[in-house]
DNA sequence: CTAGCGCCCGCAAGAAGG
DNA sequence: CATTCCTTCTTGCGGGCG
């Protein structure tokens, strides 16, 4: 979700050389926001701001909002402040879901080169479209007119020869345009924007490098590989005074192996309580294991996430002998961790738990030797058997007994096989 | 008064290898 | 033969970024 404040002025014009610019970058416009909008057409016009309702953040913002200030990350407090009048919705996050698999799907059809990057942007290489499609900016307007016939969204495409000049292109672009930059005026592009624009400088980057006296891009451009690399470190210095000259060879990459997978909540309130915080990991495992199972992965490592109220962040890991996708090691692992942590009396405000070390499951459709000799196999199947419930009668059909609240607990609610407190 | 998710890097310390 | 030194690899943790 792109986070700059609105940008005044006319679009910039840096010239209509569309040749060696294939790279398209498409940004959906205050998202999720503009997603409400479909369902709430009444509220257009208005300031309309998405966000975690009492300690969240603000997600998505409205033009019209940010017309007060607003702009995504910011405290939901400050920004009531800002603008009281606005209208604060809840996220919707299977809605938001749904819509980028609706926009995805209209990119996909342009060109195979679709690389996603968020649940609201993608890159496109669509160098070798051009006798079938047209040019880069045609593709463009085509992209934008359909996501907005067919979706009613407004999105902004940013077109250039490497993939970070189209960010910062449909960043400029925005709202509900389009901007080229040609391969000519990259660098002069380049070089009349602060450091802080550049992918990869945010607020710590950017005071390291000022500490050299580098606020500008052109600054940065004309010094030193070693000066910038001695400021932010060898690899992402080098990476940065090339990103200045306008180097960036990565290329669109369609599927990317995933890393981790995980899942993490800000409590209601802070606590203390570890029997609290072990029932949040609990369904928090969970929510990774089912993960796991659905991309039929398996995980190496468990990590566990703990901010406290002073919002300082730890991590804690732990490597398996053997590799799982069960709610029940997950979560096993990720309590053992807890017991280890010293909060120092500190009260928790947020706990996360993160897969690691991913690879594909060898054994998806259970085999005989597997579930004889694995002796976690019975977990697996028990886990397998809530996965089938949940697709039959909703995410909500089976949750562990020690994540049921007691004072909802009745006899009919099904108790999940195994134990997995 | 500060989300949730996942990627990546720097650094430190231990393991492994020679 | 055991110990030491050195390098490289691996793992864990913090933190930045978007």
């Amino acid at each position: 979700m792109s986070r700059g404040p609105l940008r005044r002025g006319p679009r910039p014009d840096w010239g209509s050389d569309e040749s060696h610019c294939g790279i398209l970058h498409v940004d959906m416009d205050a998202f999720f926001a503009s997603v409400e909008l479909v369902r709430r057409p009444h509220l257009r016009g208005r300031p309309v701001i998405v966000g975690g309702e009492s300690r969240g953040v603000v997600l998505a913002a409205t033009y019209e909002a940010r017309a007060f200030g607003v702009h995504s990350a910011m405290p939901m407090a400050q920004a009531r402040r800002m603008c009281p009048q606005a209208i604060v919705l809840p996220p919707d996050q299977a809605a938001y879901r749904a819509a980028s698999v609706a926009v995805m799907a209209i990119l996909g059809q342009v060109t195979a080169l679709v690389e996603k990057v968020s649940v609201d942007e993608a890159f496109l290489d669509v160098s070798g479209a051009r006798r079938r499609l047209g040019s880069p900016t045609v593709i463009a307007e085509q992209i934008r007119e359909r996501v907005r016939r067919e979706l009613d969204l407004p999105c902004s495409v940013g077109i250039a020869s490497t993939k970070f000049v189209a960010k910062l292109a449909s960043g400029m672009a925005k709202p509900d345009g389009v901007l080229l930059i040609p391969r000519a005026a990259t660098v002069p592009f380049l070089h009349s924007l602060p450091v802080g624009s550049l992918w990869g400088v945010g607020e710590r980057t950017e005071a390291a490098l000022a500490r050299w006296g580098i606020t500008t891009v052109a600054q940065l451009a004309d010094s030193e590989v070693a000066t910038v690399q001695r400021a932010v470190g060898k690899v992402a210095g080098a990476h940065l005074h090339d990103l200045a000259w306008g180097r960036d060879p990565r290329p669109v990459t369609p599927v990317r192996q995933e890393k981790s997978i995980g899942a993490e909540s800000t409590l209601p309130e802070d606590t203390a309580d570890r029997s609290v915080l072990e029932t949040h990991l609990v369904s928090l495992a969970d929510r990774t294991a089912t993960q796991l199972r659905e991309r039929g992965l398996v995980a190496r490592t468990v990590s566990l996430k703990v901010r406290s109220a002073d919002f300082r962040t730890l991590t804690r890991s732990r490597t398996l002998g053997v590799p799982t996708d069960t709610a029940r090691e997950v979560s096993l692992a990720a309590r053992e961790l807890l017991a280890g942590v010293d909060l120092g009396g500190q009260a928790v405000r947020l706990v996360g738990v993160r897969a690691e070390g991913l690879t594909a499951s060898t054994t998806r459709p259970l085999t005989l030797e597997e579930s004889v000799d694995d002796g976690h196999a019975p977990q697996r199947r028990a886990e397998q058997a809530m996965d089938e419930v949940r697709r039959r009668f909703g995410a909500g059909a089976v949750r562990a007994a020690s994540v049921v609240d007691a004072t909802s607990r009745t006899s009919t609610i099904l108790e999940p096989p195994g134990d997995l407190s």
